[in-house]
DNA sequence: GGCCCTATCTGATCAGCGTCAAGATATCTT
DNA sequence: AAGATATCTTGACGCTGATCAGATAGGGCC
């Protein structure tokens, strides 16, 4: 029953019971899904007693946003060594491939981490300022692309339209409705990349097209 | 403790507790919001025992499913009128702003309809064939304005694209990271109309830009 | 080293939830 | 009129998030 736990985690004073939480919640969501996560099977799974959480947290929604805030920072990395991987305005295609593929391959946390942003405004707030923020390195990719970093107003139109397409195509990629459209690009990787090229993921220039 | 129930509604065979149900879900969403939308509470609403539901509805979520059926028909009409009521090019812009307008509104009810596409896969399924759906009315309205009915893919793809730029604009335009940006543009409506016509609402030509 | 203070964890408890089974009641059918 | 059927109520079960008093352990102070 208490397998799951490392020697130092099962003292009466468990040493970092707040991590252990967290990464009991995060083993959960993957496992069984988002309605399964409760307080008392977190820490059950963690070993503790169902009152023991909130000497770390506030409530169960506190402890949700920590989970959603290792979510932002994986995604980060991510998309971080997404860019890295590609050349050229490719590389717009290629963070967003990421920010959708980290989406589709972690949906349980990636909604944990949008219902922290809606519910609580549990976003990063300074992901603006951040440097390495999934907002700055849209960013910043299109200005090292040629786009006018004068043209603030433009620039942050463009970086703001990609991150909501990018996040509106993670969200419906699963959709039955797409099923033949996937099937016929050969894939749901070529499906992504193709619908995020019709989205106008490079800042449009005052009249161009 | 009753009054919230007619006449009918308060005999023991209630006449048509099923639509009764849906409405007090509805009113409840709009009142309480998403999480105050207990079973329970939506039986209590409609002057009926916890259990009564269950007669109507196989559980919680055939109810969600069909309140949020209501919510699709409500969009759709809203985005027919919305189009109706523009001109030329800007119909696919009035379009997009109506979809939002319509999340931004009911952001309850709009999180009730997408809650219960990811997780039953309660989207009308045949939405692709329903004239009057909102994929076909995007679609159609491409077509109406220069878009090759012939490219079926392309035009496909930037329904796609459309759509779920849209919908992940409507689920963003509330993050207050925007709150400056918005001002700066004279208000959220400006701001929505300013996003989408940076995401590539309109379907890209082969070789265009 | 011994002592107390404080942070941490447990166990019991509460109201509310979704769901089900058994029984009561009204309507429909014949 | 009577029996069948659909509908609703009552009462219960196990689960949830949350709170509280009490048990326990570790760190600082003498």
């Amino acid at each position: 029953m208490r397998e799951a736990q490392s020697a130092a985690a099962r003292r009466y004073h468990h040493g970092d019971l707040r991590r252990a939480l967290v990464d009991a919640a995060r083993r959960l969501l993957e496992a069984e899904g988002p309605s399964a996560l409760s307080l008392r099977a977190v820490a059950r799974e963690a070993g503790v007693s169902p009152a023991a959480p909130y000497h770390h947290f506030k409530d169960k929604a506190e402890l949700l946003d920590a989970v959603a805030q290792e979510g932002w920072d994986i995604l980060q990395s991510q998309m971080k060594a997404a860019k890295s991987g590609a050349e050229g305005l490719e590389q717009l295609t290629a963070l967003g491939v990421a920010y959708v593929a980290f989406a589709r391959e972690n949906p349980a946390l990636y909604r944990v981490m949008y219902d922290a942003a809606r519910d609580r405004e549990a976003l990063p707030m300074d992901v603006k300022e951040w440097d390495d923020s999934a907002y700055c390195m849209v960013r910043d990719t299109m200005i090292e692309h040629g786009a006018d970093p004068r043209a603030e107003k433009d620039l942050e139109l463009a970086t703001i339209a990609a991150w909501c397409g990018a996040h509106g195509l993670a969200e419906m990629t699963g959709f039955k409705q797409f099923d033949h459209m996937k099937e016929q690009l050969g894939g749901e990787q070529a499906f992504v990349e193709q619908v995020l090229n019709h989205m106008g993921l490079f800042p449009r220039r005052p009249g161009s097209c």
